[in-house]
DNA sequence: TTTAATACAAAACACATTGTTCGATTATAT
DNA sequence: ATATAATCGAACAATGTGTTTTGTATTAAA
């Protein structure tokens, strides 16, 4: 890849980010993109098709490096749910900024789809640890919503708690006694 | 109000209703709105200042029905927090299309961010049935945060299941046992 | 270093959508 | 029947979108 678009690419996803940190996604112009990242109009069309291809790669990134993780530098204790979300929350918090920039906006959407789908697959894999007698997806419903919700509160509140702090909260409350 | 207002209002409503029953409520435009409830374009501006203020109205009237009601037909049994949410469940059921429409729509923000307003209210009366260790305002963003996420799942599922069926569910996963 | 490829900037473009205005027409309430 | 008020329909400026073109500058490879 041309590093010339390496740099737009940056530019672009940086001007993005910082914009929605003040504004929401839905009154976000083209124009204000190529205006911070101070870049030229068919330059931007050139790298992505819409506004909306542009949040949807930004959110591939990020969930490609939150659940692709081979060799990654947190270090998992035990291999429970609990810290398998702590693990999750800390590579969140890599992508604060975005992240919150995102779940702060009127369209938190698409990104939530992305989280739920992944959350989905591997609460499935932890069913067995909840007795409770509700069919099943339902259950699973629950459980990825809830855990969803308990990030969006985290990131409203700028993530200021640890990980491994959120990951307890969620497992008092959910688990059965 | 004039006959003719109130035909029109309605008209918008259902076109608009209909209307996001298959396309995403930031891709409506107001001409789409137009055609569909078939009146003239400054007739729409006479009514509603912009498409936003048009789903906060039809969202404030949903809200005003379901949180406000003296005298409804519902017989709640029991004063318990259960049946209270069998209740709003009820009262969303009466306007099933809406609620779905709007749901299944890209754009459920606007009308999440009046669910959970109103469920923070009520759950928070009950906050002592919960006896977990963690700070009150988790415990209640996890109870709304969950529950809105059961209503979501319910809608999506065309409301099948009865109200009282979700509530005992709900009721069941969340209870400290 | 030279060269060919290509990413970029800048400007102009057609097009769609928005929200407003105004005069003519129609329905309503009394 | 009449005054009132809602609607229609057309035109309007303003804004945003996505495309195209032409010239320039940067890059990777020879």
């Amino acid at each position: 890849m041309d590093r010339r678009q390496r740099k737009t690419r940056e530019a672009i996803f940086k001007a993005f980010s910082e914009l929605l940190e003040s504004n929401k996604y839905e009154h976000i112009t083209v124009q204000d993109i190529i205006d911070k990242a101070n870049i030229g109009r068919s330059t931007f069309y050139a790298h992505f098709e819409t506004k909306d291809m542009l949040l949807k790669e930004m959110c591939d990134d990020i969930f490609e490096h939150i659940f692709d993780d081979e060799l990654c530098e947190y270090n998992e204790d035990g291999t429970g749910l609990q810290p398998k979300l702590a693990h999750i929350l800390w590579h969140l918090n890599e992508f604060k900024s975005n992240v919150c920039g995102i779940l702060a906006s009127q369209s938190r959407e698409l990104f939530l789809g992305y989280l739920q789908q992944n959350l989905t697959v591997l609460f499935r894999m932890y069913l067995n640890d909840f007795k409770t007698k509700v069919p099943e997806d339902f259950l699973l419903i629950y459980l990825v919503g809830s855990f969803s919700q308990t990030i969006i509160w985290w990131a409203e509140n700028k993530m200021n708690l640890a990980p491994e702090t959120i990951a307890e909260y969620y497992m008092k409350v959910v688990e059965t006694h």
